[in-house]
DNA sequence: ACCTGAACACCGTTCAAGT
DNA sequence: ACCTGAACACCGTTCAAGT
């Protein structure tokens, strides 16, 4: 029975606990857009994909902006933190970084959700600035520079993961090349690197100078 | 008369040009936005602002998103590139990603479209890159990294434009305090600085990495 | 307490009919 | 060539009526 992790939950005299909770609605959220992408997701779908009417959705979520929130949050679970208190601390932040960036490549609509709400309503998202402000701490950053370093790491990283999910020829200048010599001449030797994707070598270029200069906060 | 300039435009035995022009549609767009925001912004009340009826603005966009990409490459117009050329690589570019991230804060649903919009619709966005580029090549930055350094600034930038958004207490952890304790003393420390909003500060710490990074790309 | 079905208040977009 | 007005195909959300 699937149902048997939900057996704390139930009500003695009530056989059948709803199928509507927040972590099914949330799971068959993820797995609607897993399937069919965020420009198809409707709660008249999401209530499909549950079995139910759209308006039963309205019992347990206020709205689709919550479920969205409620997908964040989950989201966040995904992203690795395991190299924390196990690895050097500026491996275990390439690998969170990085992670933490393809994640939200594939969900590239919940960074606006992200990047506006309260670490209040997100526990997992707070669990993970907790994981690796505590890698930060240990490696002797000052506690008055952690902030600061994850919020520029994350900004990074969020408009990294836009920049994922743009064509391949964003800046082939085409017909204008004439009037943007510079720049399209910069393009074609860009090109010519081999076996990296164009998104891929700025990310890491970035992201060793960021890891560079948080390495330079240490205390000795 | 405001018409002089599309003078060019009017064909013979035609009194009056249509008002329904890329630059008249854009402009009252920007308007509109700037009044009530994005999140009413709808085709009918940009109709509605140009006098005339909704199905009319199709004859001339032929979507919503479209009148947004106008939207978009106005905006870059408005990004202070005027350090190229005139003041030391460094200073030029920072006096260009503080205005950027500054204009885009204030147009934050403008980035998602900017961030797959090829550049060939968006001419004057090449311009901006083209700029950029110059300043980074006269800067003796190797040709081949031009373009990583650009799409790492411009990714920490659109991360950062979305953070200044944010509510300033969107990281305090109130009843969850006690379950991320370094990461809520950072924030409490963080809060010390003076002076300087939270997104600020980060900003600025990224940037610097940034410019120092591209910095030590460059030939002797 | 929670579900259904119908309805509401919008959206963006299309299209025949006009000039 | 370009405008109007009506219509269409959706949306998210509300709410009375049921159990």
């Amino acid at each position: 029975m699937s149902d048997a992790d939900d057996a704390g939950h139930r009500r003695a005299g009530r056989p059948l606990e709803t199928v509507l909770t927040r972590p099914r609605i949330t799971a068959a959220a993820l797995r609607l857009i897993g399937a069919t992408g965020y420009e198809s997701f409707t709660m008249s779908g999401l209530a499909r994909s549950l079995g139910v009417a759209p308006s039963a959705l309205y019992n347990h979520a206020a709205s689709k902006q919550v479920v969205l929130q409620w997908l964040q949050d989950h989201v966040m679970t995904m992203v690795d933190v395991a190299g924390f208190g196990a690895e050097p601390w500026d491996t275990a932040l390439r690998r969170w970084a990085w992670s933490y960036r393809d994640i939200f490549a594939t969900h590239v609509p919940l960074i606006s959700i992200m990047a506006v709400l309260p670490v209040t309503g997100a526990p997992q998202t707070l669990r993970m600035y907790e994981t690796v402000a505590a890698g930060l701490a240990s490696a002797r950053v000052p506690t008055a520079q952690i902030v600061p370093s994850i919020v520029a790491l994350e900004s990074f990283i969020f408009g990294s993961a836009f920049d994922v999910a743009a064509p391949a020829d964003i800046f082939e200048t085409g017909a204008l090349a004439e009037s943007s010599p510079i720049f399209s001449a910069a393009v074609r030797q860009g090109e010519q690197i081999q076996g990296k994707a164009r998104a891929d070598v700025a990310f890491e270029f970035g992201l060793e100078a960021l890891v560079d200069r948080i390495g330079r906060l240490r205390r000795p």
